[in-house]
DNA sequence: GGCTTGTATTGACGTTCGTTGATGCAACCT
DNA sequence: AGGTTGCATCAACGAACGTCAATACAAGCC
């Protein structure tokens, strides 16, 4: 745990099939409670909103995403920071503006997380 | 029983088909956030995950639950009333004891805001 | 170079959160 | 009735969070 991120969707969905599986341990639920944390705030749930409405491979520029709140600029970045270390979305700097987008995979695995039904094909 | 529950997901996810179909306003965000928030701490995913566990119809008694805790017992308490009022679960008391489940359906309409492939019969 | 724009970081503030011991309440048992 | 057990509520504490103004950094333009 160098880093500040947290890779839990990545690499611990392999080994937490789902929530209603079985008991989550200590470790799985503190990382996972890291990344719902991360959404629990209506701000980043709106920034991730307006993110992954672009779709696959759809960015927003930040310069779109400060304007749509009636929030200061530095607040803002700080939500973007937080998603970010939750591992939910990534960004680029290209000139002099930085582009987000969510990072591939993450919210479809997320919702298998938490879908009680068991998916069709894991190997349990 | 105070009045303070939110009914996020059984009714907002008609109007609300997804996280990543359209940016969310204000209200919605605000709502589904309060779900999320309740999930975004590790003591309380253990305990959705041990409820869950036991699958459609399940419950579990507050006495197996705070056991499995370093906590004292009006922290688990505390924690179950959070979960309660986000409308995961309820609780009945039984003779001495009290039990809990999940209210049914809420997590797969969570895992279906979630998920980005556009799910195939919305109706249901 | 210096100026301007876009974004991130810092430091500080009030608020909310997680936790606890003490207490209250409900249901059982003599 | 009194005593005991299971769970909820209260009051209070430190820690974490959301927010901002001020500042710093990065890149383009004059």
């Amino acid at each position: 745990m160098s880093k500040q991120e947290l890779e839990v969707i990545g690499q611990d969905a392999a080994r937490c099939p789902g929530l209603s599986t079985a008991p989550l341990d200590e470790n799985q639920a503190a990382d996972l409670a890291k990344v719902f944390k991360a959404l629990g705030d209506p701000v980043r749930l709106r920034l991730m909103s307006m993110i992954a409405s672009r779709g696959r491979g759809g960015e927003v520029c930040v310069c779109e995403l400060t304007p749509a709140f009636d929030l200061s600029q530095p607040t803002i970045s700080h939500h973007l920071k937080l998603l970010r270390q939750a591992r939910l979305i990534d960004c680029e700097r290209r000139g002099t503006w930085v582009y987000y987008w969510v990072l591939p995979g993450v919210l479809d695995k997320l919702a298998a997380f938490l879908t009680t039904t068991q998916p069709a094909g894991v190997t349990a």
